[in-house]
DNA sequence: CGGTGGATTGAGGTAGATCAACATGCGTGG
DNA sequence: CCACGCATGTTGATCTACCTCAATCCACCG
């Protein structure tokens, strides 16, 4: 098992930056040592240590599965520190990666009772876990968080739209391309604004998640370095040096406006 | 233009079967004339009154966009009838379509202050539209119902998902027959149980949702269709003779069980 | 230092795209 | 009510971006 371990500046950049999240350090949580969760952020006092009651902490080790399709959808997640892939695969090999979750991120917020797809630590993983049941009791007593969760939902499904536009219409070189502006934006939201951008997944899993192959993946990093738009760094890490040729070649789409009725 | 009009018992089944969904008649909403809204199905008379009061009912023809990319979103709609597409456009011509929204789904409930995507109207359209500020202050006062909202959200982004994984590993006569049997079993969801299913998109929009050309869409269904597996009437409507074989063809996934932490 | 799990690089094959010609059917206007 | 015309759909011939298969490289780890 070879995966290269995240540089140190990648775990220490997790925690450390999450916790001072737009300058202002919050109170962690007691049982599960969150500074934010991503549903309370505007939250009251009693409301949020109430919502820090109902989780738990909890770790997982690097290839481990937080939960797979198909099983029950007991609980909610939210990552404290880390990165996981959420997959599924089909009878034969092929496999489809939905995304990458990084700290502040919800799991596992399934409408009906079961998962469907498979978790997996990408990296020594921390994250909060929340009984389905209670949770969902305290959105149902809390309707600004709620309508919060819901919000954060449709962000989940606007991320969905993107990889959607991705995976049906771009080319390989604009599919790594948007894959990397798009990793380093989310890695800068949550402030891991690592030097070099860190790559805690692999190649496959990089091809899974852009519907490609780990040739293809492989050659289109190669062309994009030989072209001076990134240095790689090692195998887990990558330079963006040039975000505008990279933007260029990630080929964003356009948006006229229409009167709305 | 010549699109053919869906036929009449298209138009027909649209809104007499959602109107005896599960065989009980609610009492029609004054405003917009829906019978029920997906949110609130298990409403209490006095707030689902509360809700159909923030309802305005309109209509638009086919062809028509309720709203664009960009445009500020300043409603939700719920469809009452009819069938809307939802799409992106790259800056060349490249399209993608996100999916085909039956009578009783929700559009618009964007996270972020604008669309993301534009809808257009396949067929003649019947929506109930909902100005997000009174729809929003109205979930907030209502957990209950924002839940069930975030659960609404949350089975897009299932779909979604599923859509992801046809789009990244399927072939195309694997997308062809998730489609139609994904179709179908909406459409069926909705009560819209017509004899031939209907298709109210043209190959081309087949093709933007499949991520195929209009070319492959034709041949595929050509093979389909001398393999004995559907039956196409005219052009807009299709017969599923052999939906087993389709669903072997669709490759649906598998997932076997992990115990849950 | 050998072994193992990635990653890279090369050569050749193929599913689906592209380009092009033709068919079909609906709607319009005479 | 019919015929023309355009938008849509089908079918065929070729092309190509990406896949597949295979060899090699590389970094880490025991």
């Amino acid at each position: 098992m070879n995966r290269p371990v995240a540089p140190d500046w990648f775990a220490r950049a997790s925690l450390a930056e999450l916790c001072s999240k737009r300058g202002d350090v919050t109170s962690p949580c007691a049982n599960c040592g969150a500074r934010e969760f991503n549903v309370c952020q505007p939250l009251d006092p009693d409301r949020q240590t109430a919502l820090y009651a109902l989780a738990t902490r909890l770790t997982w080790k690097r290839r481990e599965r937080l939960f797979g399709s198909g099983d029950r959808a007991r609980h909610v997640f939210n990552i404290t520190e880390g990165t996981i892939a959420l997959s599924r695969s089909l009878g034969d090999g092929r496999r489809h990666i939905f995304g990458f979750l990084l700290p502040g991120d919800f799991v596992g917020f399934e409408s009906s009772g079961s998962h469907s797809c498979d978790a997996e630590a990408l990296t020594d993983v921390r994250a909060c876990r929340f009984d389905r049941p209670a949770f969902d009791a305290f959105m149902r007593a809390n309707g600004d968080v709620a309508l919060r969760l819901a919000s954060l939902a449709s962000n989940e499904l606007a991320q969905s739209n993107d990889h959607e536009v991705l995976l049906s219409r771009k080319t390989a070189v604009e599919r790594i391309a948007t894959f990397l502006l798009d990793l380093k934006r989310r890695a800068g939201e949550r402030h891991l604004r690592t030097k070099p951008l860190a790559l805690p997944m692999t190649r496959a899993q990089i091809a899974d998640y852009c519907g490609l192959t780990i040739e293809t993946v492989s050659r289109v990093f190669g062309r994009l370095k030989s072209s001076g738009a990134i240095e790689l760094e090692g195998t887990a890490a990558v330079r963006l040096l040039d975000e505008d040729r990279l933007r260029a070649l990630s080929e964003t789409d356009t948006g006229e406006e229409t009167p709305d009725r």
